[in-house]
DNA sequence: TCCCACATGTAATGGGTTACATGATTGA
DNA sequence: TCAATCATGTAACCCATTACATGTGGGA
């Protein structure tokens, strides 16, 4: 499917950037809840999308010697990305290693998973915070019309992350309150 | 992580089986939602884990020729088995393509915006309604205290699977409502 | 001066899918 | 007899992570 190449078209049509610069939004920004990829996978991908035509290249220097890279979009590329973007996928399987656990769980004592549901639902509720302080932000610079910000994508991409953990968080407190049913507490 | 290891050990925990029924699991069975590996994968991995001493095999003549080979866990394999279970992980990052597209959303025009979330809206519907059809199906077979019947595992998986899909459909209805507020319809 | 962030690349390895390959069994 | 399902394996390829590798810039 070569998502990357889609998601490195789709940062690159908001504006230039470097490799460096991709690698850094995958890792601490709008995107990094729902995709991502380190450096090492980003730099042979940014040549062989130049390569393909569909991002070029300006080199510019940094201080006195460094020499960067800043990619932007050209047509082609512009063309791919749409073509992809509003090509219809089917629900893809995803895999989940907790809901692995849980479906395992009568291989493992009530209080072995009472703590193991216990430590994920700390980890979700932390997660969760740590959004909604991202979000807190995000309306800050928001006015009204949702769909009509510059931040349209940050913001659908950001309420769903939220709604994603607080579902899981639902489902654990219930799957909590059926394992306290049991003794052996 | 080796995560297919711990896959195969937990579904031999519950019973004994086949390479090709393990396939079949992750295919039509339970918890498909959440883990799948196709054959090609299986195969090489029981070898492994035959090798490892985590399971054995033996083998039983289909008919009068199909040589079929049935594995169980071993006592290694169990242990192996707990230590994954009782072990608290992270929260892996998970990849979403439909995200993606939604992240990028600027760089459609509305009304292509508009087709993509009704489509996705459309399939997770479908979805739900065809995991609703099971969770139905198992209900029959279970009585009150849910933590103690031997579906508890299915039960669990199958909640968290439908209300992911709730949780999924009704933020692509709020995002469709953001879409209509612009115009160009 | 020293550390951290900036900046770019390659190599080795692991996990996973698609394709290749073969044969037996069962029921219509 | 024909098709679908049962049953097991290997090979080639792709995607992704970890580790290896190097060097500059800026601020304390």
């Amino acid at each position: 499917m070569r998502v990357l190449k889609y998601a490195i078209l789709g940062l690159l049509d908001k504006g230039e950037l470097s490799g460096y610069d991709i690698a850094n939004q995958f890792k601490e920004g709008e995107i990094g809840q729902f995709w991502s990829a380190k450096h090492s996978q980003i730099y042979p991908e940014l040549k062989k999308l130049t390569d393909e035509g569909l991002i070029q290249y300006q080199t510019v220097i940094q201080g006195s010697k460094l020499e960067k890279k800043i990619y932007s979009i050209t047509p082609d590329g512009k063309q791919e990305l749409h073509e992809w973007l509003t090509h219809f996928g089917p629900i893809p399987a995803v895999k989940d290693e907790f809901m692995l656990k849980a479906y395992f769980v009568s291989s493992m004592s009530p209080n072995e998973a009472k703590d193991l549901f216990r430590d994920q639902f700390n980890k979700r509720k932390e997660k969760l915070a740590f959004l909604e302080k991202r979000f807190d932000e995000l309306q800050k610079k928001m006015t009204d019309p949702v769909a009509r910000s510059p931040h349209f994508g940050h913001y659908l991409v950001l309420t769903r992350a939220m709604e994603r953990e607080k579902g899981y968080i639902a489902w654990l407190e219930k799957a909590l309150k059926w394992l306290e049913e049991v003794p052996e507490s």
